[in-house]
DNA sequence: ACGATACGAGACACCTCCGTATCGTAAATC
DNA sequence: GATTTACGATACGGAGGTGTCTCGTATCGT
């Protein structure tokens, strides 16, 4: 039974594949410059990347599908293979994650404009977090889950996965996210963990 | 020696204060629900508020100008005085502050757009950093220092209390600012303490 | 060669915003 | 009552964006 070919033999001269990553790109860096959402033009964004304005029409209907695309662009640095030495070495990679991403500026910026534009843009907020977001917090709820199999996290905690993970990543977020000024240094994933793992009261035992 | 009179006597009709009112209010309105900063005009603030477009740039040079009135017109809720009963009780009261502030849709909405904003307008961020976060982490790192003289902090974390305050602040912040469906019940103070104060490991000494 | 499509450039009509100015009216001082 | 300023409404030119279209040129399949 053959059906219709629906991949239909194109004709004419075909698209040129690097416009579109150039006009990507284009947004990407404009965005980690720190041009809010608001402030792209569709105009702007054709100048900057010296692309024709109908060009970038005849690959996008608008800005919103155009940010849909350059959203899913961020090539977000995937948290690496674990260790798997102990809970806390994943835990410190896992934080550490966090730490290289908030020093991208391209994902904190296109985060903090996610944020903004939520309640304004449901759509490509959903989006956003269903592709970017969930996947992130996913990997951490593993990463918990396995740590209360081996016994390195209280396992009464299980019962509020989604509290632990903001408990985990939060510190770190708001470092990177809210006084960009802060120090990003080397050794503070690490620090971050062991505060996470003990808290800050004294030993009881003591 | 009488200079000269520094507060002439104000001729023709005074200006009515209700008027300015209702624009900071208005402004503080679309914010809320959800207009970025780059969307919001004069002229449609103007309109939204009623109000001739001239009146407002009689008391406004521009938006700048405005949005700064209308940051420092949010009235944030304080921490409340603090119990003392122990840090702990006095720690919950800091955070659950934090979550009051964050179903307070003025005060976290105008957050993320300042952290979005914080690129581009140097000198707003700058404003808003010095007039609302500084004065919010200070109270905290006060109250910090003062659970180490308590003995309920270990005091080496003391060497570095704008960790300890990213530390505190960050889940809450992150439930609050991020996913912001995430629930905000009432107990939520308490339990993020906890984790604060004990960590998430079990007890050593068991 | 030829038709089809893509490309950069730019023109186009339409819209909104900016910041100022001008109305008629209202509210204050002198 | 005369003067001065504030107010809402509206008009104004200028700037810049939207989305479409038309150029001349380039690149594909047939």
């Amino acid at each position: 039974m053959s059906g219709p070919d629906t991949t239909a033999v194109p004709r004419g001269r075909p698209r040129d594949a690097a416009v579109g990553h150039k006009v990507i790109e284009t947004v990407l860096r404009l965005i980690a410059e720190g041009t809010p959402f608001g402030d792209l033009t569709m105009e702007g964004i054709a100048r900057e990347a010296g692309v024709g304005k109908a060009t970038v029409y005849r690959r996008w209907a608008g800005k919103d599908a155009l940010l849909l695309d350059a959203m899913v662009a961020v090539d977000n640095p995937a948290m690496p293979e674990l260790p798997g030495t102990s809970f806390r070495d994943d835990l410190v990679v896992a934080v550490e994650t966090i730490r290289r991403r908030g020093l991208a500026k391209r994902d904190s910026a296109m985060l903090r404009n996610m944020l903004t534009q939520a309640q304004n843009n449901p759509e490509l907020w959903r989006r956003y977090h269903e592709t970017v977001i969930a996947t992130r917090r996913a990997a951490l709820r593993r990463l918990l889950e396995r740590g209360i199999e081996l016994g390195a996290v209280r396992p009464e905690l299980g019962s509020d996965l989604e509290l632990l993970v903001d408990f985990v990543t939060g510190p770190m977020l708001v470092r990177t996210a809210f006084h960009q000024d802060a120090p990003l240094d080397e050794g503070l994933a690490e620090r971050v963990v062991d505060l996470i793992l003990d808290g800050i009261a004294p030993d009881p035992a003591e």
